[in-house]
DNA sequence: GTGAAAGCGCTAACAC
DNA sequence: GTGTTAGCGCTTTCAC
């Protein structure tokens, strides 16, 4: 019957079903939204020839006249880093259960990116954004980003995980100081004194905020700050922080414990230990931030910060909905950490210092 | 001035940019779309006018009038994969570049989500779906999927990673026969004979096809199929493939090498063959699929089958754009993988069989 | 319970 | 060049 040129069939509307049930389109409408009662009869009819035709409403038609898209726009930095793609895939889970769908963007770290991406969200008129990462992690927020998230916020909410400085957005984020205390408290209890902190970028509000907690709590215990132990990379990746770490060792700077940024780095770490003959965590003890399927996969497995991205998730798309939807939300909400041991840390080596 | 009731703003459309330029909204419509010329002068006046709102047409009212929504939508198996994640982000940079949009979901292997999703983006009216992995990975393809594909076809042109049997899906392949050459020549060539296949199913075509390979392979090479060196684990993840390889090592049967169905089960191979006693590579070579950034974090670094994610993600989308937009183009193309030599692999322990 | 008709915000003929 | 006018495919009053 069809040939292949099926792709030049007209789409078949509302309309086409009302005629075919003999009944008016506003009623085929009510069976599809159930907004109102219809006879028995009809419904079955209607029912049927959607069937028939596997027919689905178009849902810009449908967007255009009740204004909500459903969907929940989310731009990500990059979901190729799995932190992101759990967060993410946490979200759709999420999102699924309260019957809105996401859309995912990737900034890849551009901010030019990021403002085409939140346009283009805008105009799909999705109805929320979620922003994971980018500029709202900047200790600084950048000012040309703020104007143009000013100028959507009254259309399309947006909750971010970090901030976004003079503007109204919402914000779900993981309690940094908290997850520096778990670290320190477990490191420090295990006879560490001398923990190095290793990757990422001061300007990134997050590992900003984990130095500072990091340098309170060494004063807490009375632990002098070594200002070489704490290095920043630039970046999030293994590279950067195996050729950090092994300036460090070849400079004869040996930390007891390490502090990676990321399971990434934890990873470029763990080579520059291994590559300069020591022992994890006989050694050296490691620790990172994550809490990623890296952690199982790498020998020894990584002790890392987990953030329990379900829970994680689950506020983020909680939020972002309740805001859609017209409902009050507090404007910060935290997201509490937790310590996942395992075989990369250990007591302190008895040489210590 | 607006309070926080932002939200409750009415949106700003074409018609009040026209009423405060003093021209109609066809005008307007026309400097958006740039589908005619408009004098110099109201453009201008437009154009700022348009700047000071920060207005956006609503794309689903121009989605209405014209039929093309300008998204391609992707359903992928799990992202959380980074093999989905890196040909996902792959699509999406190609996608960019034709001024296309993606929008993202996660089957998790579950059938009816696929089927609900395809649902999903049939009624947002996205112009072409491309699926990566899920039920287009069977070697049998699902009769009721195929059904609903069947249905959508005309509407919403599909381009597939495997095949789906009684469809016109395009496909876009990876040659499978081509990769296990390429791992067979390169051990073959390091005097290894006795080469284990180990994780995923027999029922996912990739798998079945690059059994059937290495049996031919070997036929090839003269070397003694040993069923005992080929595993199936069900899964494609670290944890399955480890106790596998724990069970055949358990079992004193001992491969010069092992072929990984993809870099999560080599992570797991790898901690079996450690946690065995036994270096890599010198007693046992240990090569994968998929090169992702694993290969590179892990010790020893692994030698894995790269299929050019850039490439890949192009064809995927040019592909999905061409038959969106009506051109013609082959119903199956191929990707060509090459192989990435690092750490784990090197010539056969002299012991061999 | 059901149909007629207006309208959502835009684009695309069609006149002028 | 520019305005007028139909739709695009739905939902939703408003009568009946």
């Amino acid at each position: 019957m069809d040939g292949d040129r099926s792709a030049e069939e007209k789409a078949i509307t509302i309309y086409d079903i009302a005629r075919e049930a003999e009944v008016s389109a506003a009623t085929v409408s009510r069976v599809l939204t159930g907004s109102a009662n219809v006879s028995q009869e009809k419904k079955r009819r209607i029912l049927q020839i959607i069937d028939k035709y596997n027919f689905r409403p178009n849902a810009m038609a449908r967007g255009l006249s009740d204004t909500r898209s459903k969907i929940i726009g989310i731009i990500a930095a990059d979901v190729r880093n799995p932190y992101y793609a759990q967060v993410f895939v946490a979200c759709e889970l999420a999102a699924r259960k309260l019957g809105y769908t996401v859309l995912l963007c990737n900034s890849l770290g551009e901010a030019r990116q990021e403002k085409k991406q939140l346009e283009m969200l805008h105009e799909q008129r999705v109805d929320a954004v979620i922003q994971l990462g980018g500029s709202v992690d900047d200790l600084v927020s950048n000012v040309e980003y703020v104007e143009l998230v000013n100028s959507l916020l009254g259309a399309t909410p947006m909750v971010v995980t970090g901030k976004l400085d003079g503007t109204q957005c919402y914000q779900v984020q993981i309690d940094a100081m908290k997850t520096m205390d778990l670290l320190m408290e477990y490191l420090i209890g295990l006879g560490h004194r001398d923990i190095a902190l290793i990757g990422g970028r001061l300007d990134v509000l997050s590992t900003f905020e984990k130095v500072q907690r990091y340098k309170q709590l060494l004063q807490r215990h009375q632990i002098d700050f070594r200002r070489e132990l704490v290095r920043e990379t630039g970046f999030y990746d293994a590279a950067g922080a195996r050729s950090v770490m092994n300036e460090m060792l070849d400079q004869g700077i040996v930390p007891t414990a390490v502090i990676a940024i990321n399971d990434f780095s934890a990873a470029g770490i763990v080579r520059s230990i291994v590559e300069h003959s020591c022992r994890i965590p006989e050694d050296i003890t490691i620790v990172s931030y994550d809490n990623t399927y890296i952690t199982d996969h790498m020998i020894p497995s990584l002790t890392s910060i987990d953030y329990n991205y379900e829970r994680f998730g689950t506020k983020l798309v909680e939020t972002a909905v309740a805001v859609a939807e017209g409902r009050e939300v507090p404007k910060l909400q935290r997201v509490t950490p937790t310590l996942v041991i395992r075989e990369s840390s250990g007591p302190a080596r008895p040489g210590g210092r």
